[in-house]
RNA sequence: GGGCGUAUAGCUCAGCUGGGAGAGCAUCUGCCUUACAAGCAGAGGGUCAUAGGUUCGAGCCCUGUUACGCCCACCA
């Protein structure tokens, strides 16, 4: 037989194996209509990315999911992708040029500047999908797609349309978050909020017609007052309510500015009055609006004071700040400062904070795309995985503001609107208009902005399916099945999936979102680049294996919580892999050329081929189930579990003597047996660890088809066998009681022994004369023999009581008593709590009358088993003190 | 200010619909037994944060409390 490396090794094949796939086209799916779709699409990871945990675990996930439903017959497609990134590949491609070219990006123009964004692509886009191959994850390359290829951008341009003419997108000059930056907008999602210290000024301001009195306001920015067009205090606020109407001057500047009601400011913070700058703050902005104010800019794009601000022109607004403040003071118009802490708002990217600007921009009405995905939700027509995750969902939809989706950035998709620089009319459309509508001239311009890139990824799951041309990829894979991401972008992403889904599609996106958590460092940190704690998953790949990654990421996670990355669990995990790598040697070298044959052997299966059949048979039945419920942690679990503790520690120790002996037709059993039982586990485990069993899969006998695209193990009546369940059940008990006598007795391993019996009853006597050769095998005992009672037995034996039989090891002149009865009080300690207990119950009157009767039969089954044993364990342990 | 999560063995964490507390690592003992020392066999170790409640029965369900963590929230 063909046989493994003798030490497991991944570098070996995972390479070679992955290559296999691809060339073979097992990741390719197509329009079948004689099967039935699974469609995943992957979250596009930015082209400026590369590989790290977060995506390990987040393709694993996906990865389980899409090789299990391709083994169980549907035609699996993981459509694979990038996204443009716009801000963070601006970003980077801006740095390029400074540091190769010493240039900015006006330097060189818009269009060039695209030219060496698009090359920055070509270059390192491709990187983190290289990246990807290494893990393992079996996504369709061919229908690989960007959020920026044509397609993408077809449709992306069509939905701007179709929202723009429901009426659903508008362009307004409205406050925005703006990042100084960046210089460009941000969404509200990308806002970030620090608690950080910070002062309340408490600001004089006098009054128009008494200078020498003064309206006291708190204000955590002084260096807005140079925009105030109005100070408003609550109409109910009996401190202030005379002095609505009259008017004060704003200081330094001295502009009147008139004192008004409005429902708006908290009479229990600040002073309770509040400080009117319409255009440098949100509420002030709407009071604005209420009040018909004036809007006065007072800071730059870039942070900085403009004219405004009179003497403060040019300087940052923190300086300006600090200036200011010196100023008020000298001039007696600071009443006192006080420390506070208060919640700041900064770019998700930059860390800057955050200017509340008026801007000319563009939004996306969103009250009436977020009615029908709330529903969505509600109807469970997409179900979150764990359930807790749709408060998050539904909370931020109930309050979402309108969506900024325009930014002052040349990489992305150009908004569709054209001016014309004649009369200033405005034209949607898809392309460039030749003349304009209104006065035909010909001298138009496209808007300079691009899309948040979110706009984007918001139609991933039916962009990439051909959308808006009616596909038959479209038709056969949308509405997608599970969407798998981390818990972090629920707001960024889901939600916008789910509205344009429902928008532009009709129909939900997916109908189950899998949420996961974070994969931290080993003392539970973020894993970042700034405490550079991050762990590189290919790194990790080289000396483990990707399978070793792969199953330590899933194991013993609890869907939707974070987890720690700890080397330890990584060994295990690579340890596991030696194991079932081990286990295979063991098969294969015990294999010959011959042909096996199933129906014999089928018809000679001793009672521990029954047993494991019997096992796997439920166990594959048990692991389906759990996949399904997205347990995945538990499936691999028990995955684990059989292979390792029942297949490996129990059954190839059972057949070991049968594979050695000169029965042809046993080893035939034996070895279909192993062999069957082998590829149902490396089935089961295949979407977890997709290379190792893959790689022992091609070397089994008589495998003519890949293991990626094999069958999944379904429940099968026929190896159902319970008798040989129980018996075997027997055979471990007595196996591991005799262990513990030789070890606790110091007894070596190797020592040949003798065993002595007194059975409970004939079939238990049966069970256990049928099963002498194991004891044999297992644990040295060369000869047993059966009594009656434990008069007729000598003395010199340690002994141990299990359900059904008592068990005599005589150990010759080398008995230590003392010791043989500290075990056995030991014994006898450990069931007279269990005997507490269960009598406690049986009773306990309101038991017996309540509890289902299973349970309390069970119960006093229970209670009678382990007096029977206790009371063998004290006669025991009265004749050795005798 | 609102919401969520976590608290179980020395460490990291499982524990699916309530019915005798588990794993990995670590510790102790004995083994190189021809698949595997990345291994085998055996052992020790837990008032399941805390106070109540529901129930015949609670690690699990309900309420309160404490500690830690996270998210959201338009900066007076």
């Amino acid at each position: 037989m063909e046989n493994l490396a003798k030490a497991y090794d991944p570098r070996e094949f995972e390479e070679r194996i992955y290559k296999m796939w691809e060339d073979e086209g097992h990741f390719h799916a197509k329009v079948n209509p004689d099967k039935k779709p699974f469609t995943i699409v992957l979250p596009p990871p930015n082209i400026t990315g590369q590989l790290h945990m977060g995506h390990a675990l987040d393709h694993t996930l996906q990865d389980v999911l899409i090789r299990w439903k391709r083994m169980q017959g549907y035609e699996a497609l993981w459509l694979p992708g990038t996204d443009h990134a716009s801000i963070a590949t601006e970003v980077k491609v801006v740095d390029r040029l400074m540091e190769d070219e010493g240039k900015t990006k006006y330097d060189i123009g818009r269009d060039e500047f695209l030219i060496r964004a698009w090359k920055w692509k070509e270059e390192f886009g491709g990187r983190i999908t290289d990246q990807m191959r290494k893990l393992g994850d079996s996504c369709d390359w061919e229908r690989e797609r960007f959020t920026m290829d044509e397609g993408c951008s077809k449709a992306v341009t069509e939905v701007f349309i179709n929202l723009y003419d429901k009426g659903l997108i508008y362009k307004g000059n409205r406050i925005i978050n703006w990042c100084p930056d960046c210089l460009t907008s941000i969404s509200d999602a990308e806002v970030e909020h620090e608690d950080k210290p910070g002062k309340y000024y408490y600001i004089k301001y006098p009054y128009a017609d008494k200078r020498d009195e003064f309206f006291i306001i708190a204000t955590t920015r002084p260096e807005t007052i140079f925009g105030d067009t109005a100070i408003a205090v609550h109409p109910q606020d009996d401190r202030y309510k005379h002095l609505i109407g009259r008017k004060v001057l704003v200081p330094i500047v001295d502009r009147e500015i008139e004192i008004i009601a409005d429902e708006y400011p908290n009479m229990a913070k600040g002073t309770g009055a509040l400080k009117v700058t319409p255009s440098h703050d949100p509420n002030d902005f709407e009071i604005g609006i209420r009040h018909n104010l004036l809007r006065i800019s007072c800071i730059n794009e870039d942070g900085t004071m403009n004219a405004n601000a009179g003497k403060y022109v040019g300087m940052d607004r923190y300086d300006c700040r600090k200036e200011l403040v010196k100023e008020l003071q000298q001039r007696e118009l600071i009443d006192m400062i006080e420390d506070i802490t208060h919640a700041v708002g900064t770019c998700y990217r930059c860390n800057t904070v955050i200017e509340p600007r008026l801007s000319d921009q563009w939004f996306v009405k969103m009250e009436p795309l977020a009615g029908p995905a709330i529903e969505a939700v509600r109807n469970k027509e997409t179900v979150f995985v764990p359930e807790r995750f749709d408060k998050i969902y539904y909370h931020w939809l109930e309050n979402i503001r309108d969506w900024c989706i325009s930014r002052q950035l040349w990489w992305g998709h150009r908004i569709p609107a054209y001016y014309c620089n004649d009369c200033d009319e405005m034209i949607i459309q898809k392309t460039l208009p030749k003349t304009c509508r209104r006065c035909g001239g010909s001298n138009i311009h496209q808007d300079k902005d691009v899309l948040d890139t979110w706009f984007s990824s918001a139609l991933w799951p039916f962009s990439t399916l051909g959308w808006p041309d009616k596909t038959p990829e479209l038709e056969y894979f949308y509405p997608t099945d599970v969407l798998v991401t981390g818990y972090d972008i629920i707001f960024f992403w889901i939600v916008r999936m789910m509205f344009s889904g429902i928008a532009q599609m009709g129909e939900v996106p997916f109908s189950d979102v899998f949420v996961h958590g974070l994969v931290r460092d080993a003392d539970g940190r973020k894993m970042s680049k700034s405490l550079g704690n991050g762990v590189d998953p290919l790194d990790v790949i080289e000396q483990y294996g990707a399978d070793a990654l792969r199953f330590m990421l899933i194991t013993g996670v609890t869907p939707g919580n974070d987890t720690r990355f700890k080397m330890e669990r990584l060994e295990s995990s690579r340890n596991f892999a030696n194991k079932l790598w081990n286990a295979s040697r063991f098969v294969l070298m015990n294999l010959t050329d011959e042909k096996i044959d199933e129906e014999n052997a089928m018809k000679n299966l001793r009672m521990e081929d029954k047993w494991i059949l019997s096992r796997i048979n439920n166990e594959a039945s048990e692991i389906t189930q759990n996949l399904e419920k997205f347990e995945l942690a538990i499936a691999i679990q028990k995955i684990y579990e059989f292979i390792w503790n029942e297949y490996c520690d129990w059954y190839i120790e059972f057949v070991k003597p049968r594979l050695y002996s000169e029965d042809i037709e046993d080893k035939n059993t034996v070895r279909y047996v192993l062999t069957s039982v082998m590829r149902d586990m490396l089935k089961l485990l295949h979407p977890f660890m997709p290379f190792i069993t893959e790689e022992i899969w091609s070397h089994l006998p008589g495998t003519d088809e890949r293991l990626i695209s094999s069958k999944w193990p379904e429940f099968d009546d026929i190896r159902v066998f319970t008798t040989e369940e129980e018996q075997i059940k027997l055979v471990m008990e007595i196996v591991r009681s005799i262990r513990n006598i030789k070890a606790e007795m110091d007894v070596p391993p190797s020592k040949k022994i003798s065993a002595q019996f007194i059975p409970g009853n004939e079939t238990i006597k049966r069970f256990i004369e049928e099963s002498k050769s194991y004891f044999k095998t297992l644990i040295n005992v060369e000869t047993i023999g059966f009594s009656e009672n434990k008069e007729s037995l000598s003395d010199n034996m340690a002994s141990s009581v299990i359900d059904g039989v008592e068990i005599f090891i005589p150990l010759a002149d080398l008995i230590d008593f003392d010791k043989e009865l500290e075990r056995l009080n030991r014994e006898k300690e450990r069931l007279d709590s269990e005997i507490k207990r269960a009598s406690g119950k049986i009773n306990n009157k309101s038991f017996v009358d309540k509890a289902p009767e299973q349970v309390v039969t069970a119960e006093k089954e229970k209670l009678e088993k382990y007096r029977e044993m206790q009371n063998k364990i004290i006669e025991r342990i009265d004749q050795i003190k005798k």
